[in-house]
Parts: structure tokens; sequence; C-alpha cells
DNA sequence: TGCATTTATGATAGCGCTACCATCGACTTG
DNA sequence: CAAGTCGATGGTAGCGCTATCATAAATGCA
């Protein structure tokens, strides 16, 4: 059993190897453990050692070496999140506040777009959980099962957002897109609307275009009014572009439409826009409405009449949430899957008139 | 020298173990080494082995733990990335079109917002570099003292973005805010435009709206106008809502004025919404004209004049000098820095009228 | 004072993977 | 046919950190 000779070599060229926690113990005078304590609160090390450590940590310049540490504390410090575009300021909005939340306590956000693909959404998350995170976050109702499969195998805290689904895999921070949807076409119908076109997605579950599609047929069909002047693009995002382009085909397929309404502000805009441009006056001969109150939607002539959604709230709880579940699991506890809502209410602005309107206006033009 | 015993108790309660390479290897029947290289590609493998292995991995979902792997490799994955604000749709096609370019290379984009703040930038960026970044990727200019030293000692490959440095750090994708500005103002000048004001960030330095205002300036000098009419809001990013709100100070101001050059779309779409709102013709009464293409300004009624920028191809070509920057270091070799210039160009629209227009028109409302 | 308890620090052994070197057999080549 | 070459696989020793246990010193309590 004859000693193989240590390694000549070392990984990394000694010439410019890159500082370690050792070296950094060494200069202070102390163990390599000490450091690591001093570097982390909480930790029992006398406060004098580690005002001395941090001191020489800042002088050389040291960065610890979290890939080492994760691995080591089987704490990753990454939490891993679901959106289905970055180009959507809800979903910016919320990730900013996400990751603010939890930046205190050294966590840091991996984001994946997926486009609203599923099989890309399959890949994605599997890269990221390679990274072990300490919890995912999904912006998605639907996912298809080996996605779930691998939720499941990977054993980790699952948060659903903007979304309240009938079957959360875990715990949920979000809003009802049906019932919202529902209570702004209430408030039209309480106005005197009676005649409604849909504008949305292809899809007809598992996105939140198509949860707000049937929030607004619900109030419609309650009503007793037709639900079925529907116009559907391919997938989301529906974009401005789409909107506009939207409009001539609803006055060509129902010319006595009083409302449009639209999946999202942007596309709301987009129709506007297009009314503008084809000398309809809105609102008096054409009522738009959005969802989401995003900014344009506040500095358009009129503004738009919209569902406001406090898109950095459900960022800034679900922080919070992966923080207590953080502490359960230090503390050895397991917390019971949670629901938190946030609110997400009607705002009536000006391309919905407020007073009764006499019918068949537009049908006129 | 007695032997201490063995730990007792694992790290990991063993009930719930997650499966590892040496599970994998076991169960394929070949040794943790192998299964390694079937992972990789361009690794020494039979192609009978691989195959074997890889439905072994597939059968057992397993997960590879990149943690353990980027600390043994040296390898993190990981590309951090510095964005001033995530809610910035040129950011988001940005980073997009950026981590779709190198996740073919099984890399990742980690995200850092600083919301134009040093310390936060600082604070962020060391935050990234734990994570042992194999390339840093700046949309900055400016950076302040410490941050440099920060990517100075990490030894890491550096990108700068959406700028063209006097002094740049390592390599550059982006093209030059400061001519891009100046070809949008001597276009409208070109077509008999004299007094112009300006609408931007505070800053005189080291954003990207102080880069734009100094090319306006510039166009407007050479041409003999008066650049004096400025103002400036605190700091970026400029909201369509302080578009809105600044117009009544500029009519209140300087009531000649013929031209509202802007920072950026959104700011414009603002002053172009309240002067609608107003009363004001646009262009014919005041043009009005904003910087980066966004989807607002090809749906606003007019369509607003801007300068186009490729904010994808910036990712694109980003993602594709880090591959190319890795691949010379696999090889040992160093790559030169680089810069790579995209294209932005001013885009008249209806924003602006194309004819020339006669003096003082706007000055008799 | 003596003993239990707490506090501060250290030594050791992994965390799960890959770099490095070694080995072995098959194949080429003069 | 010996010697070299190459392709496939494996053994070992880390990567840089922290969990765990051990130990020494300080403190509390009767």
């Amino acid at each position: 059993m004859a000693n193989r000779p240590k390694r000549t070599v070392p990984r990394r060229p000694a010439g410019k190897r890159r500082l370690r926690m050792s070296d950094v113990a060494q200069a202070a005078g102390v163990s390599p453990i000490t450091v690591s304590r001093s570097l982390r609160e909480n930790s029992p090390v006398a406060r004098d050692t580690r005002e001395h450590v941090l001191r020489v940590v800042k002088d050389l310049g040291y960065v610890p070496d979290q890939l080492a540490s994760g691995l080591a504390s089987q704490r990753s410090g990454v939490i891993a999140t679901m959106v289905p575009s970055l180009n959507n300021p809800h979903f910016a909005d919320t990730v900013g506040a996400l990751s603010t939340a939890v930046a205190p306590a050294g966590l840091q956000v991996l984001i994946a777009h997926t486009e609203y693909d599923d099989a890309k959404e399959r890949q994605l998350l599997e890269m990221m959980l390679r990274r072990r995170p300490e919890a995912v976050v999904l912006t998605y109702d639907g996912h298809d099962k080996s996605t779930l499969q691998l939720i499941e195998n990977a054993d980790v805290p699952t948060i659903q957002i903007w979304e309240t689904p009938a079957k959360p895999l875990g715990h949920v921070v979000g809003f009802s897109n049906v019932d919202a949807a529902a209570a702004l076409a209430q408030r039209l119908i309480d106005q005197g609307y009676t005649r409604f076109c849909l504008l949305g997605e292809a899809a007809d579950r598992n996105t939140r275009g198509a949860a707000r599609r049937s929030g607004f047929r619900r109030a419609l069909k309650r009503a007793g009014l037709d639900d079925s002047r529907i116009v559907r693009f391919t997938r989301p995002p529906i974009t401005m572009q789409q909107g506009a382009r939207a409009l001539p085909e609803i006055l060509d397929r129902w010319p006595d439409t009083e409302v449009v309404l639209c999946v999202s502000d942007p596309c709301a805009f987009g129709v506007q826009a297009e009314a503008q441009r084809l000398g309809i006056d809105v609102p008096q001969q054409l009522a738009v409405a959005g969802f989401g109150d995003f900014d344009v939607s506040r500095v358009s002539v009129p503004d738009l009449t919209t569902v406001a959604v406090d898109a950095s709230a459900i960022g800034r709880l679900t922080g919070e949430l992966i923080l207590e579940l953080r502490e359960a699991q230090a503390r050895g506890a397991t917390l019971e899957p949670q629901t938190v809502l946030v609110p997400a209410s009607p705002i009536l602005r000006g391309s919905t008139s407020t007073r009764r309107r006499a019918r068949g206006k537009r049908g006129e033009r």
C-alpha cells in the first residue's frame, strides 16, 4: 500500500491565488473558524475579536466564497424565481421588492423567464434547482407534469405568486384574477354598459389572462349580458400593438360594442390609441378598460380605467414569507402552507364614462 | 495520536438524503467520475456508457449540485449583471437576450438592480462576487472608487454595456449615447427647428441621461443655437408622470419652445400626453422627441420621434463575447479588451413635423 | 471554595463534486 | 512482435468553507 506522492501542482496557480479564509485567519492571528464566525451575525464571538477580524477582512479586501460556504452549510442563499416575462413592469416591481426584502438576510434572487413556454420552464427550473435554492417562487398557475415532478423531488419550499391557484403547490401570495376582473366588469355593468367585447390571449386556462377573461364573463353572465364577444391573440404577453390592431376587427364584427375589456393595460392603451387614430371618441363613443394600473394608464388621455394591483407588495410579502420559512427551518420547525392575499380593486377613470350612457350611441357611428 | 471516533450523526438526516452522484454511479455500475463525465459534453466517455448513465440519471431524477461542481471546478456558471433598474423594458430585453445567449453553455445570469445608488451598487456587487461569477456585466459608466477596487481585486472579466466609456474597465458592448443624441438633434435642426428645450435628469455625468443631454447640446452649439433651456429632474429613471408635469413649467419659462427633447421615450410620452390634455397640437404647435424607441412610442398618437436602439442585440452580443472569453480561458489564452458597437439611429415620426416650419408659431398660442 | 454552567475559541472532518494522474486494454506502426 | 499511441475508465485528493464536537477560560451559585 505505497503512498502516492502528494499533488505536485496546485489547482490554482500559486502566483495569483485568491484570498481564502485561512489567509485572513493568519493575518488576524486567529483560527479560520473564528473568521467564519466573525463574518456571520448571531455567532458566538467576542465583540473585540469580531471587530478585529472584520477590520482585517476589510483591509485585505477579502470576499468570502459562497460556493464553498453554501456547500458546507447546505444553504445556497439563492431564491429561484420563475417569471413568464422580464419585460413586464409588474414582475419587475415584484422581483425588485422581493430582492430588496430578502437582501438583508444575504439572500439573492435568481430569475428565469419562461416566455410562457412549458418546455423552457422545465429546463430553466432544473437549471435553477442545481443551485439548491432555498425557495422557489413561481409566477404561474399551470405547470406540466414533469415540472411538478421536479419541484416535488427537489423538496424545496414553493411559493406561487400573482395567483390563487385552486390546488396550490405550497404557499401562495397573490389575489384572485377572476374575482378582480369580475369586480371591474360589475362596476361597468352598474354604470349601464351592456355590450362588452373581451380582448385577451388564446389560452383558456393556466394563465392570468384566462383567469381574467373568466372573471369578466362571470360578471356578464350573472347580469344576463352577452359574453361571447371575444377576440383572442396567440400567446401572452399581449402588446400595445396587438391591442391597436384588434380594434378594427372588433368594430367590424360587433359595430355596436360599447366597452372593450382588455386583459391588461398595454393592450387597452393600444385600443385607445387606435380609437383616437380612427376618430372615435373615448369614452363617449367607446369605453376601454385594462388591468394592472400601469404607468401609461395614468398618463394617457383620457386616463384608463383598470384594476390596481400592488405588485411591490406581492414581492415584499413573498420575501417576508421566505424569511419566516427560513427562520422556522432553523428552529427545526415547518410552516403550514400559507396563503397571503393582496388587494386588487377596480379604478374607474376617464376611459369609461361615469354617467349612465344612452344605448346604441356607438352603433350610429 | 489516538484516532477520534468518526462522526456519529451525518450532517444530513439519512432518511431523506438527496441523491448524489455516487448514488447514480452505483445504480449505473460505474464510478462517480464516469457519471460526472457523462453529464458534461466534450468529455471522453464511450457513447454507450454515456447513454446508459444518462438514462439512469433521468430514471432516478438526479439533479447535480452546482455548488459542489462549481467549487471543485472553479467555475460558478454565473454571470453577474448590474442594472440600474429592472423596470425598464430596454434592460429587460438586454438581460433576456443575454441569458438566452449563454443558457446553452449552462450559464445563468444573476441580476442586481442598483436603483442608481452608488453605495447600493457596491454592496450588491460584493454580494455577487461572493458567487465567483465568470463575468461581470455593468450597465453603468460611472462607479465609485471602492466599487472599482472591488472589481479589480476580483480579477474577473468585465463588460460594460449600453455605453462607450472613455476609460473602459475591460470589454464594451454598446453605442455612444452622446453621438446618437447629437444625431437626433441634428436631424431636427436640419428640418428647421431652432428653439429646443431639453428634459432630463439632474446628474451631469456618469449616466446615460447626462450623455444624451451632452449630445443634444453639442448639436445645438454647433448649429449656433441656444442650448441653455434645460429642465432637470432629480434622478433617473424619468417617468411618464414627470414628463407630463414638466410641460407646464417649460411653457411658462420658454413659451416659444418649438421642440422638447427628452432623455427617454416614457418622458416624451408624458410631455405629449400633457400637450394633448392642454389642447396643444403635436407636432403643429409643439414637437416632441424621445430616446429608445419604446413600444409606447410606436403606438401613441402621433407616434414619437426617437432614437432606435437594439437592446436585444446588446444582450446577445454580450453573451457571445462571454462565451468567447470562456473558450479562450479554457485554451489558456486571454482576449484583448474588445469594443463591440451596436447601431443607434434617429427615427423621425409624427411627433416632429417633417416639413420646415414657420417660426414662432407656438409663441402665438 | 468547589462544582456546574456558560462563553470563547479551536481541531477535525466532511459538503458533493471535479482535476489530476494512473491504469488497462485495443490498436497502430516500423 | 516490441514499442508506442490512444481511448476509456478509475482512484485519490482536494475546492474553501462550516457543522460538530472538544476544550479552555470565565462566570454563577451554593
